[in-house]
DNA sequence: AATGAATGAGAGTTCATTCAT
DNA sequence: TATGAATGAACTCTCATTCAT
C-alpha cells in the first residue's frame, strides 16, 4: 500500500502547488481578472489538470480561503498552547497579534479570504466547500470569545463587555487597516500623504486592546452624535 | 433659450438615473460581475444609451466614485460651517460622524468607492476622471487633518499626535466596520454569532475618539508583541 | 411660386453639401469605416437630417457615385463639343485624357465610385438609385466607343479593333494606375521604391494610345505564353 | 516524438483551413463585411477557435495577404530557375505572365491582397505581420527590376528605361484589368457590353510588353494633352 | 424642416469548461 | 493521469436608423 500512499501525497502536493500559484495570480491580477489560463501557467500544469484537482473555479477559490482559515486556526492553537498560565487579556492580545501577523505574512490569502466584503463572488451557499469555510470562520472567532470570557473571570478584562459583540468590534476595527497594509501599493496611489502604515496599525491595535483592559475607564456611549441611519437592506433586484 | 436649459437639466438627470442604477447593480452583483446589460436594464435605458452618457465602463465606475466623494465633501463642508466656534476635537468628531453617517446612508456608493482595496479594477492612472477622483480624496482627508491641527492648538486634542498619520489611522480603523455595516447581508452569512453591528461601530468610534482627546492617557506603544513582518511589495507581474 | 423655387434650390444645395462632406469622409476613413455621425458632423448637419435627404446609407453612397458619373459625362460632352472637326483618334485621346484629369481632380469620388471592384458594398440591384447608376456607366462608355468607330471610319484608328472590347481594355489598363494615383499615401507605404507616379501614368497612357493608332504595327497576339486559367466563378456559399 | 510532429502538422493544416475559408468569405462579402462569425462557420470551426490560430482579425487578414505574396514569390523563383539562359526581356515577360496566371488562379487572395487600394483597413504599421508583408512586396518587385536591368545589358530591353519606374508602370497597368478579371461577376453587373475579359487582358499585356522591347519605337512623351493636376494629398483627419 | 437622444442588433474578443487523445 | 485544442455563451462597445420634440 506504499505506492497508494505516495500517490495520495503527490496528489495533495500537486493540489497545494496549484493553490499557491492561484493565490499569487489572484493577487497579482485581482480575483476577478485571474483566468484559469494564468493560473495553470503559474502552476506549471495544463489547464485541463486544474479540473482534476478542483471542481471548478469557485472550488479553487474557496479552497484557498479555507486553507487560509485552517492555517490561521493552527497558529492560534499554537499560541494558545503556549499561554497555559496567562491571563485572559494576555490570551486575547496574543490571539489578535497572531492574527495580525498572519494577515501581513500571507497578504495574498488574507485579501482573497476577505474579498467577500465586496460581495464580488456570488458563491453557492449549499456547496460543501462553502460549509467547511463557514465552520472555519466560526472556529477562529471562538478563540477570541473564549479568551475574553476567561479574562472577565480572572479580572484582566472589563466585566461589562459582551463576548461576540466585543470580539467582532475589535476584529472589524482591525480589518480596514489590515486591508490597506495588505494592499499598500493601491493605498499609496490614493492617499495623498506620507503615512507610516505599520505604525498606524500598531497604534490602532494598542488603542483597541487598551480599551478592554479591566483598568480602563471606558467612556459612556453617548448616542448624541450618531443618529444611526437604519441599516438598509441590501436587497437585489 | 428655456428649451436648451431644460435639455441640459434632463440630460443631467438621466445621467444621475444611470449612476444610481449602476451603483445598485455594482453592489448587487459586485463591480466585476456587473454587466453593461444589467446596468442598462436597471436604469431602464438601452445599452447603447449608457455610452451616450459615459465614455465606457471605467468612466461610469469612476463617475460614481467621484460623486461619492463630492457628496461627502459637500456634507463635510456643511458640518464645518455649523461648527464655527467649536473646538478642534469637536470638529474632528463631527467630521468623522458625518463620514460614518454618509457611509451608512449611501452604502452602495461607499462600497463601490472603496472597492479599490482589492485592486480588482486596474484603472488608467492618466485619465482625467481618475485625476479628479484623486483630488477629491485628498480634499476629504484635509478636513480631518485641519481639525486635528486646530485641536492641538486649542488644547482639545493630544499634542503628541501627528496629523496625517493619526487621521489615517482613525479612518482606517473605521473602514473595516463600515464595510461590514454596508454589506450586512454577506457579513451575516459568514459570522456565526448574533452581533449588533451598529452598536459595534458606535463602540469602536467612541474608543477611537476618546483616544485622541487631550485628557486621555495614551498607552505607550510597546513594540514587544508585534514583530511586524516587513510589508511585502504587492508587485504584479 | 418664387418661394417654392428657392426652397427647391436650397434643398438641392443642402443635398450637395452633404454629398461633398460624405465624399471627403468616405475617403479619409474608408467607405466602410465612415459613420453617419462622421458624415453629419463633416456636413454641419444633424444626423437625423441625413435621412431627410437620403433614404439610407446606401442611397447616399450611390448618389455620390452617380454624381461622379454625371459630372464625368458632362465634361466629356464639353470635350466632344470642342472637337467637332477632329479625327476619331483625337476624340478618343481627348476623351481619355478628360477621364484621367477627372479621376485625379476628384480622387475621392473616383475611388468611391470604383470601390465596387472589391465588392465591398453588396448593393441592392433593384433600387432606382442603382439603375440610374448603371445607365450612367453605359453612357460614359458610349463616348469612347463612338469615337473609336469614328476613328475607324476616318482612318485615324486601326480598323481591326472592336469597339467595346478595345475601349474596355484601354480603360481597364488605366484603372490600376489611376487607383494608385488617387491613393498615393497607401501606395507609398507598400511599394518600396521611389516612383514618379504621375510619370508612370503618362507613360502608360501614351503607350496605350499609340497602340491603337492606325499607323501602329500591332503585335500579333500569340497565345503561347499565357495558358489562361478558366476564370473561376465567384460563387458564394 | 511522432505524435508531437503530427500535432504540429495538424495545427498548420487547421491554420490553412481557416485561411482558405477566410479568403473565400473576404471575397464573398468583402473584407469589411466579413465577420468572424461568417469565417468561423465557413471554416467549420467555432468562433473561439479562430483566436487560437490568429491573434485577432487583422492578424488573420495579414496572414492571408502574406501567404499570397509568399506563394507568388515561390512561383516567380521557379520561373526564374527555368530561364537560366534566357534574355532579360524573356525573363520579364515570363515573370509578368507568371504574375497574371497567379492572380487569375487565386482570385480571392489576389483581391484581398490588393484591397489596400481603398485603404479601408487602417493597419498597424508596426506589427511584425505587417513588416513581413512589406518585405514580401519588395521582394516581388525586385524580380521584375532585376530582369529589366539584365535586359538592358543584353540588349533585349530598351536602354532608356529606368528600372523601378518602368516595372511599376507595367504592373500598375495590369492591375486594373486583373482586378476586373478577378471580380468578373461585379464587372458584368456594371459594364453594359459583352466583353471578352480574358482577351482584353492578353491584348493589354502584349501591348505593354511590346513597348519595352529594344526594337520598339517608343513615342516621345508629349505633355501636350495632359495638364496633370497636382496629385492631391490624401490627408485624413 | 431640423434636431439629437434613444435604440438594439450585431461586431470583435475572452474565457470557464469539456473531451478526445 | 495529463494534456491543450475546441467550444460557445457572455462580455464591452459601435452605429445605422428612428422618432418625439
Amino acid at each position: 500500500m506504499d505506492a497508494v500512499a505516495r500517490r495520495q501525497r503527490e496528489k495533495l502536493e500537486r493540489r497545494y502547488q496549484i493553490m499557491d500559484a492561484a493565490e499569487r495570480v489572484f493577487l497579482q491580477t485581482g480575483v476577478e481578472h485571474a483566468t484559469m489560463d494564468h493560473i495553470a501557467r503559474a502552476a506549471n500544469v495544463s489547464k485541463g489538470s486544474l479540473y482534476l484537482y478542483f471542481k471548478d473555479r469557485d472550488d479553487l477559490y474557496l479552497s484557498i480561503a479555507q486553507r487560509a482559515i485552517d492555517d490561521l486556526i493552527e497558529r492560534e492553537e499554537e499560541v494558545q498552547a503556549q499561554m497555559a498560565s496567562a491571563s485572559g487579556y494576555e490570551w486575547l492580545e496574543a490571539g489578535f497579534r497572531c492574527y495580525v501577523r498572519y494577515a501581513l505574512e500571507y497578504q495574498n490569502r488574507f485579501r482573497v479570504a476577505m474579498s467577500w466584503l465586496f460581495a464580488e463572488e456570488p458563491l453557492d451557499d449549499q456547496s460543501t466547500a462553502y460549509k467547511r469555510y463557514q465552520l472555519g470562520v466560526g472556529r477562529a472567532f471562538q478563540f477570541g470569545i473564549e479568551a475574553l470570557e476567561l479574562g472577565k473571570l480572572d479580572g484582566s478584562v472589563r466585566s461589562d463587555l459582551e463576548g461576540p459583540q466585543t470580539v467582532f468590534s475589535m476584529w472589524g476595527g482591525l480589518m480596514g487597516l489590515l486591508l490597506m497594509l495588505s494592499n499598500v501599493t493601491e493605498a499609496r496611489r490614493r492617499i495623498p500623504f506620507e503615512v507610516d502604515y505599520e505604525g498606524a496599525l500598531e497604534a490602532h491595535l494598542c488603542t483597541v486592546l487598551q480599551s478592554i483592559k479591566a483598568t480602563h475607564q471606558f467612556p459612556a456611549v453617548e448616542q448624541s452624535g450618531l443618529r444611526m441611519v437604519g441599516v438598509q437592506r441590501n436587497t437585489a433586484g
